[in-house]
RNA sequence: GGAAAGAUGCCGGAGUGGUCGAACGGGACGGUCUCGAAAACCGUUAUACUCGCAAGGGUAUCGAGGGUUCGAAUCCCUCUCUUUCCGCCA
């Protein structure tokens, strides 16, 4: 959610950036202003008259400790009417309030400075490249055949138990799953991050904190009778940790790193888009989130595109970065670097992280803010990151590492599959 | 699931209709003292909205929402959560 201040004095250069974006409902930055305007006039003659019947209130007092009866009962009846129109003004207010927000909620991010412009994921700029892409022979498998030729995971099982997109995986392929969430959290632990599990489900205003909430409502699944949702991302719980809070500039940045299954309804597209491990319902990831000054969240997102980085040489991936175009990024980042790794068999660009900085977006949604050197109150930067997603990974590390003798397993997982082939 | 008690500021804790944004204690911060520190003493210590160039005002907030009243932390209703006991249980 953009800062009201910020609509109200740039408006025009909000407007410009939005257009980055290709945002098209322009208007509701024009709207939300003149309900601004509306709703600051109301609340002025709000305030004033309360302010009159909190004097009238304390004369009554005054009064009544003097003895003087019936003047106070007298001035009772002065608050009357101003207890009627308080009450319309409170309601106006209220409704005002509500549709300011309303709008507000519905105007995206303002993309940073460096986003090229763009509607399109091929506009998106290639910032790096980098890994080498293996030449395979001929008879190279894609991932769901050596899922079968190995045993690794089993879709139609998953279909029997749940539904379409929840795999079971089984033997080494289970075991790959656990090695690469212990692979990723110790990677985030070394540079510093702090571990956390936190819940798989979360409630509404958990949701809206992070921009779940209301846009992507229909993404996520919900539990209705309880009115939790289970989460699409760590990021959700993760990020809402400091929901409400004023923290301790000494304390930033805060740096979490969560393993959690991600639960996604998203209705997917078809073919090979959604073969196998390329799209499913339920997946494993570990997410990274940073908390900072906002003088320092791009220095921040550079340090955790490296992060990603690395672990993708660590696996000896082919991968590229992008930095995303205005209108192929999301809805609540300002710059958001993807990470796609080559998957050889399927012949193309998987995406398995996407590193993006909120600035003060999602913390004034949360009210999130720190107390700076004035000891005024200012809004934090949210950073996350995938480090990383699972499921496309291992589709990545099937393929490239595929050969005669089996799956290679890279040199920096050994010691936590315990074995160095899928044979 | 059953029963009881409770929810107040950074923390502990008082306050049961009027001057309470809230006693008192602790913590933290600033100052005096000191070579420095401790102790002692003095002071400061909420958030949001809003008016104002500013200084400085106004309003709201004592778990949340509603109600009674000229006036509510205090009375009434609803909800949420916490603690303890019992039951069940990985």
């Amino acid at each position: 959610m953009l800062e009201i201040a910020v609509l109200r004095t740039n408006a025009e250069s909000v407007k410009q950036r939005l257009a980055v974006k290709n945002f098209k409902e322009m208007n509701l930055v024009d709207e939300v202003l003149a309900v601004d305007e509306n709703r600051r006039n109301i609340q002025k003659q709000l305030d004033d008259n309360l302010a009159r019947q909190n004097a009238i209130a304390k004369e009554i007092g005054d009064l009544f400790k003097q003895g003087k009866k019936d003047e106070a009962e007298q001035r009772k009846q002065e608050t009357a009417l101003l207890k009627e129109d308080s009450k319309n003004l409170e309601a106006e207010l209220s409704k005002l309030e509500y549709e300011q927000r309303d709008i507000l909620v519905r105007i995206p991010n303002l993309p940073s400075a460096s986003v090229p412009k763009g509607n399109s994921p091929e506009e998106n700029e290639v910032v790096k490249q980098a890994g080498e892409i293996p030449a395979l022979s001929e008879s190279a498998l894609p991932h769901w055949d050596l899922a079968k030729k190995y045993d690794l995971f089993d879709l139609e099982l998953g279909v029997k138990i749940t539904g379409a997109g929840f795999p079971v995986y089984k033997g080494k392929g289970a075991k790959l799953q656990r090695a690469l969430i212990s692979f990723f959290l110790d990677n985030a632990i070394e540079a510093g991050y702090t571990e956390v599990i936190p819940p798989h489900i979360v409630n509404e205003d958990s949701a809206f904190g992070t921009g779940q909430l209301p846009d992507k409502e229909g993404q996520m699944y919900h539990i209705g009778l309880d009115k939790f949702y289970m989460i699409p991302t760590a990021e959700v719980p993760v990020t809402n940790i400091v929901r409400d809070e004023i923290l301790d500039e000494k304390k930033l940045p805060l740096k979490f790193a969560a393993y959690s299954p991600c639960f996604r309804r998203e209705a997917g597209s078809y073919g090979k888009d959604v073969r196998g491990l390329n799209r499913v319902h339920q997946f494993d990831k570990v997410e990274i989130v940073q908390v900072v000054h906002p003088d320092r969240s791009y220095s921040v997102l550079e340090e955790m595109a490296a992060h990603v980085e690395g672990l993708l040489k660590k696996l000896e991936l082919p991968y590229r970065i992008l930095r995303l175009c205005g209108g192929d990024m999301s809805f609540a980042s300002a710059l958001t670097y993807d990470f796609e790794v080559y998957s050889t068999a399927q012949k193309r660009w998987l995406e398995v992280s996407s590193v993006s900085n909120f600035e003060t977006f999602q913390s004034n949604r949360m009210k999130v803010r720190f107390r700076d050197e004035n000891k005024k109150t200012r809004l934090v930067h949210t950073l996350n990151g995938s480090a990383l997603a699972l499921p496309r990974i291992v589709a990545s590390l099937l393929e490239n590492h595929q050969t005669e003798n089996g799956i290679r397993i890279p040199a920096a997982l050994k010691p936590y599959t315990g074995f160095d082939f899928i044979v």
